[in-house]
DNA sequence: GTATACATGTAAACGGTTACATGATTCT
DNA sequence: AGAATCATGTAACCGTTTACATGTATAC
C-alpha cells in the first residue's frame, strides 16, 4: 500500500486539507497514484490516530472551516522504513489492451474510434505535460534536490505518453489493415 | 471490471480448465492483466451462471479431473457488448514514482539499489518478450487477424519495456549527481 | 437561478489479496 | 523422501469504487 507515503510525500512537499490533497491528486500527484476524496478522508483519520500527522483546525469566513495536515516525525520515519523496502512488482491492468485482443472475435474495425478518443486523451495529457515542464522546470540546471527529483518523474510520464502515442499509432494501422483486407 | 472479459478472450483463444486458465494469466495475457488462481475460480462460476461460458466435465487417469471451460454464445454477445463500451482511463498505480519524490526527504542515494532491482527485472522482460516474439511472430507478414492482433499488443509492451529501461537510467543517473553533490 | 468551488463525511458493494486446505502424481 | 506439477476450492481481510448526504459561498 503506497497511498499512506503518497500523501504523506505531498504533505511533506506542502500541508494541506483533505480537500486540497484531493486536489492535488487530480492534478500531479495524480500522475502516479489515483484516490478519491472518500479515500483520503479514511486514511487521513487513521494516519493521524497512528500518529504520522498532525491537524491543525483553521477557521476562515466566507469558507467552511478545514483542517489542514501536516507530515508529523513519526509519518516521516515510517517513510523512511518504507523507503528501504523492496518495491513489489506493479500489477497490470491494461484494459485497452484486453479489448484489442478481444476484438479477433469481432469487427476488428469497430474498435477503431475508441482508440483514436484514448489516443486524444494522451495526446492532450502529453501536452499539458510539456506545458508544465515548461513552467516548473525552465531552467533544468538550477533545481533543487526535490525539484530534480519531481522531474525525473515527470520526465517518466512525458515519454510514457510519447510511447503510448506511437504504440496508439501502431494499433491504429493494423486495425485499418485489417479493416482493408477485410474488404 | 474486465476479468470476465479477459478469461473470455482466452478461452475464445482455447478452451481450459481454470488451473490452464491461471497459468495463462502468470504468462501470455498477465502482460497486460493480472489474476490468481482463487480470482479465476470464483469468476468461471459466476460465469458458468450467467451462461457466459460452458464447462464439460474430462476425466484424466494419472491425473486429477478438470472442467474445460468454452465461451458460450452470451459470453460472445457480451464480449461484443463492452467493445462498444468506452474505455474508463486506466487509473495509475506507480509506487517507484512515489518513492522517488519521497526520497527528497531520506537520502536519494539509498534507492539507487531498489531502482537498478528494478532495471535488472524489466530488462530481463523485455528479453523474454523478445524471445516470445521471434519464437511466435517469426514471420510477420503472414500472420491472421487474431495473430496481428497478437502481435500489436506484444509490441506495446516490448516498448512500454524499452521506455521503461531508458528513465530508470535516467532516474539512476539523477541519483547519482544528488549523491555527488551531496558530498 | 443555476452551476461550480469549497469542505467533510457515511454506507454499501465490489474486487483483489493472502492464508489455509486437500489430494494425486511425477520427477529428482 | 521431498519437491514440483496438476487441480480445485473456502474464508477472512483489505482496499477501492460508487452512491448518498450536507451545507456555504461565489461566479455567471
Amino acid at each position: 500500500m503506497a497511498l499512506e507515503h503518497a500523501i504523506l510525500v505531498s504533505l511533506l512537499e506542502q500541508p494541506g486539507s483533505g480537500y486540497e490533497l484531493a486536489r492535488r491528486f487530480d492534478r500531479s500527484i495524480g500522475r502516479f497514484w489515483t484516490a478519491t476524496h472518500q479515500q483520503i478522508y479514511r486514511v487521513l483519520r487513521r494516519m493521524e490516530t497512528d500518529g504520522w500527522i498532525a491537524a491543525q483546525a483553521v477557521t476562515q469566513d466566507g469558507r467552511p472551516d478545514k483542517k489542514v495536515y501536516s507530515a508529523a516525525e513519526a509519518g516521516r520515519s515510517a517513510l523512511g522504513a518504507w523507503l528501504r523496502e523492496p518495491v513489489e512488482p506493479e500489477t497490470v491492468r491494461h484494459e485497452l489492451a484486453v479489448k484489442i485482443r478481444a476484438a479477433a472475435f469481432e469487427d476488428p474495425s469497430a474498435l477503431i474510434p475508441e482508440v483514436e478518443r484514448h489516443r486524444e486523451g494522451h495526446a492532450a495529457l502529453l501536452a499539458r505535460y510539456l506545458t508544465g515542464e515548461q513552467r516548473d522546470f525552465p531552467d533544468p540546471s538550477a533545481l533543487d534536490a526535490q525539484q530534480q527529483l519531481q522531474h525525473v518523474v515527470l520526465r517518466g510520464g512525458i515519454e510514457y505518453e510519447r510511447m503510448t502515442l506511437a504504440w496508439l499509432d501502431d494499433v491504429l494501422a493494423t486495425l485499418h489493415r485489417l479493416h482493408r483486407h477485410a474488404d
